[in-house]
RNA sequence: GGCCCGUUCGUCUAGGGGUGAGGACGCCAGAUUUUCAUUCUGGAAACAGGGGUUCGAUUCCCCUACGGGCUACCA
């Protein structure tokens, strides 16, 4: 509870396709509050005018929501009380409020057609469909009675704008900004109400917000410059006194140059900026997502949270439910924060690292069945996980870095061996081989033989490893050597000796 | 152009009238790991500029610069 109100925050995410880094965040500082305060979190859906997106857009998002972890009260699927949520089912209640502005002298008919408008930009620099040139446009201020009731019975198409008061100074309190003030002189009659009879943002907003009881209205910092319309809307409407707390998120922005982050800019330098795979229904292009790509879900949200907001302490890695119980609006910073591929990976490998590898599993098996590779050994894989998590950015490395436990060494990294290879590594290796087939199990007894073994044919421990460590593997590179062995097995272990013997002889 | 918002290491940020301006990512160096990664230790690296206010400003105020957003019958 916060006021005697009940927080109820509302996410409505653009239907123009995909769930990008912005969105998700904001998704998440509505849910964060939202559960900390106990209140509502509801999810609604604008489809006011790229219609044909919704369907997809709307199975994307609740994936994504699904995905993260923040699952919302109501939603267009399911309902609630305030159904319907999709605007294009509401659209008799935003008319009915549309009407009631033009009535009470807040709103008015324009039928300038969007031809008109365009020349009129053409012909004036600074064109601004308002105060200053409203009078000498095609609108209910200007025509009588009769002619606008005449034009509309002709079905002349014709939208609903606000109309802007003069010399007024609109001042509103931001939660993240303060008091942010504009002169009502400078704002221009926005659209409310389009010729199709569908709403625009500016009225579906505070229409919706207002019946749906929304508490605060979080948005990105894009929407500050219409503040004062919604404003003057909530005003005009007769409900100043249920507006919800405003809270302009700060943008997220390209990480080199300068602006917003976009879909393009992923592609450009190389990273995902939607959650999950998003695929264009128009084009069917396909736009990478994080969940593909191998990031973790709980990654994926402490990354979004500690872009743009810190609790204060040194702390950066938080459980969902820590954020929930840490979260406030006003240690949310102010400015634009550059998106940091870097810093996201990091994220994502502290998840990997702490990771149970059993809850790992699921993940990995579809990675590996991609590479036609099925395992029935639980605990085998687990083992492998457990072995290679550590050297892990996203799961997809997983493969990069593991693929040898799966199958033998396609090549082999003949250049590290071949300087110092000779007659008696070779016969030092065929007789690990031979004694490594009796009681030997762990990595130490692997280990232990080795040494042992080499000691006593007076050779030098270090210079046997890295043979070793190719048979097995093919290269310089993955966990110990030992450990390798030990999980790969007696068995398997003596056959890749052999068979990298045999390849070693042939140089 | 007009309006709105912002500005601490390269990046994310802490701090907030008196600090050695703290942390993290990344980068560099060293230790550990007989590979690599992990881990550990250390290092370089910032208060946009100019005016006020003040005994004292990175911190408060103003201006400038720079950055960003908006300026559609898109959201």
């Amino acid at each position: 509870m916060l006021n005697n109100k009940k927080v109820r925050v509302r996410f409505a995410p653009s239907p123009t396709g995909g769930l990008h880094l912005g969105g998700v965040r904001t998704v998440l500082f509505n849910y964060l509050f939202a559960r900390k305060h106990q209140g509502e979190f509801v999810l609604r859906i604008e489809d006011t005018d790229q219609s044909r997106y919704v369907e997809s857009a709307e199975q994307y998002i609740s994936d994504c929501l699904k995905w993260c972890g923040l699952n919302p009260d109501e939603s267009p699927e399911t309902g609630g009380p305030y159904a319907p949520y999709r605007q294009s089912e509401r659209k008799a209640i935003y008319r009915k409020y549309a009407e009631q502005l033009v009535n009470s002298g807040h709103a008015y008919y324009a039928f300038d057609t969007p031809e008109e408008l365009e020349t009129q930009r053409g012909l004036t620099a600074n064109f601004r469909y308002g105060l200053s040139n409203r009078e000498a446009l095609k609108n209910s201020l200007n025509l009588s009675q009769a002619e606008v009731r005449s034009l509309i019975e002709q079905n002349v198409p014709y939208v609903i704008r606000i109309k802007m008061p003069a010399d007024e100074t609109l001042s509103f309190n931001d939660m993240i900004r303060g008091i942010v003030s504009f002169e009502t002189n400078l704002v221009d009659d926005k659209v409310l109400l389009k010729a199709d009879g569908m709403p625009t943002y500016h009225l579906a907003v505070v229409v919706d917000d207002y019946l749906m009881k929304i508490s605060h209205a979080f948005r990105g910092e894009e929407w500050l410059p219409s503040a004062p319309v919604h404003i003057l809307l909530w005003e005009y409407l007769g409900w100043k006194a249920d507006m919800p707390q405003w809270v302009h998120l700060p943008l997220i922005l390209k990480p080199d140059g300068n602006g917003k982050l976009s879909k393009r800019d992923g592609d450009r330098l190389g990273f995902p900026v939607y959650a999950m795979n998003w695929t264009d229904p128009k084009t069917g292009d396909v736009t990478k997502g994080f969940r593909e790509m191998g990031y973790l879900p709980e990654a994926f949200i402490n990354m979004l949270a500690l872009l743009g907001w810190n609790d204060g302490t040194e702390q950066e890695i938080f459980t969902l439910n820590e954020l929930i119980d840490k979260f406030s609006i006003d240690r949310v910073s102010k400015a634009g924060a550059k998106f940091d591929f870097e810093k996201a990976k990091w994220f994502n490998h502290e998840y990997i690292k702490k990771a149970d590898s059993a809850k790992l599993k699921s993940e990995i098996q579809t990675i590996l069945s991609d590479k036609g590779i099925s395992i029935d050994d639980d605990s085998y894989l687990e083992d492998v996980i457990t072995l290679v998590k550590d050297r892990l950015t996203f799961l997809q490395d997983f493969w990069e870095q593991a693929s040898f436990f799966f199958e033998k060494p396609k090549e082999y990294d003949l250049n590290a061996v071949k300087p110092k290879w000779n007659e008696d590594k070779v016969a030092f290796f065929k007789e690990y081989t031979a004694g490594i087939a009796a009681e030997i199990n762990t990595a130490s007894e692997f280990e232990t033989a080795f040494k042992e073994l080499a000691q006593s044919k007076n050779l030098k421990v270090g210079e046997l490893m890295l043979p070793l460590r190719v048979m097995l593997v093919g290269g310089k590179f993955g966990p110990g050597v030992f450990e390798i062995a030990a999980l790969l097995g007696t068995n398997e272990t003596a056959s890749r000796i052999e068979r990298a013997l045999e390849k070693f002889s042939e140089v």
